[in-house]
DNA sequence: GTCTATAGTATGATAGAC
DNA sequence: GTCTATCATACTATAGAC
């Protein structure tokens, strides 16, 4: 089913316009999808904000599940990206709460400057059909397994509090940075104050512990002697 | 519209399987919006879930729509009733951080204990037509005001962080339980020790503090004079 | 209070012209 | 690579029998 591969690789103007309208309905459907759920758009809605005919998508999909899987995917992928990227830029020696600090960053990152792509994934994932889960599945388990790493390692190194599971910590953080995508608003205020903010509840919760102990915005607060 | 109503009051067993009918409508309502959105449900699957047929539904409601905001509307008022409860609960010289804390205990049974109508209800709202939303407006925006009430007593009395933004806090917080919904699962655990795991992190954040300066569970960390 | 039957509309997908 | 036209199916909602 798969066409527009293996032109002529001479082509470019072509490929350029092929590979723009295939990106252009994935855009508009994730923009949709978000915004309405999976089941309540049409391929007609998708096409007529991509500026073409809805048999005409056909030609670069081959259903709309497989736009679906597509947008999904590619949701997670951004997000990966821009946190592998944020970790890997660390110095050699980083500690293991510098490398979550790095992620957390770099997950919201991701997730707030794609924002369709993420958002759909977020919101829509309990709702589409098992096939379109069982095909995105994999894309989703890599990167969770990469949070689960990095978890684990703080934890083991004494970094992460002890007295709650794990999978609950982690679960935790991961869906309070994702669900910042229902209520973040970037009129009020630039990103990186945002994701400061979002950091430090993360790591420090909501209390007041006094001016002593709090440190200016940016650097965050370690184990503290008694 | 409204039939149903006003029934003569003798008839206790005619009024009761009234009432669970509609009932019953709504809880496989809330189960299917829950699973695969609002569009994505149809009136046949909620009827045959129910044990009628699609049209009898018109006798209890005159849209599908209507059932929508009914089950939006229900799972709002069920969280507040049990924060509300939680909170009431508390003696009168309580602090804010405690009245808080006993809204997020609150917000969290209501939220896991009536599963299909507050997953449904955090699930699809940012899906649902424009006109739901309008009607469901009033319920939702009275319940956030009450968390906004309650965050801004407690930072002005100094118990909450000044650091960050109070409505980034209040969201923070409220989106990281609401999130809670997609990953609880009551087998690994009760809920009472995940309801005090997830007060630790709104309230510590994930770091280790060291021995000396954790609590043992259930109980809370106040300000620590340097 | 629930049923059957159906009106009116919209959907995903396909075929074939250009 | 996009179009028009259409098939087969499904939807919400209504009407009227029981």
């Amino acid at each position: 089913m798969r066409k527009s591969r293996n032109r002529p690789s001479a082509a470019r103007s072509t490929a350029d316009t092929d590979l723009t309208k295939r990106a252009q309905i994935l855009d508009q459907a994730a923009k949709l999808f978000r915004r309405h759920g999976y089941a309540a758009t049409t391929l007609r809605q998708i096409a007529e904000a991509t500026g073409i005919k809805a048999g005409s998508i056909y030609y670069h999909f081959s259903s709309k599940e497989e736009i679906l899987v597509e947008v999904m995917d590619t949701g997670i992928r951004m997000v990966a990206a821009a946190v592998r990227e944020k970790v890997d830029a660390l110095p050699a020696g980083a500690s293991n709460r510098e490398r979550i600090a790095a992620a957390v960053e770099g997950h919201l990152y991701g997730l707030l400057h794609h924002g369709d792509f993420t958002s759909a994934n977020i919101r829509i994932y309990g709702q589409i059909p098992q096939s379109a889960k069982d095909r995105h599945r994999i894309v989703r388990l890599e990167y969770a397994d990469y949070w689960d790493r990095l978890f684990a390692k703080a934890q083991r190194s004494g970094e992460l509090r002890s007295d709650v599971p794990l999978s609950v910590m982690r679960l935790f953080v991961l869906g309070s940075l994702n669900f910042t995508v229902e209520w973040y608003n970037p009129k009020r205020g630039s990103f990186e104050s945002f994701a400061r903010s979002i950091s430090a509840l993360v790591f420090d919760g909501i209390l007041n512990l006094g001016k002593e102990l709090r440190r200016p915005p940016g650097r965050r607060r370690v184990a503290e002697p008694a």
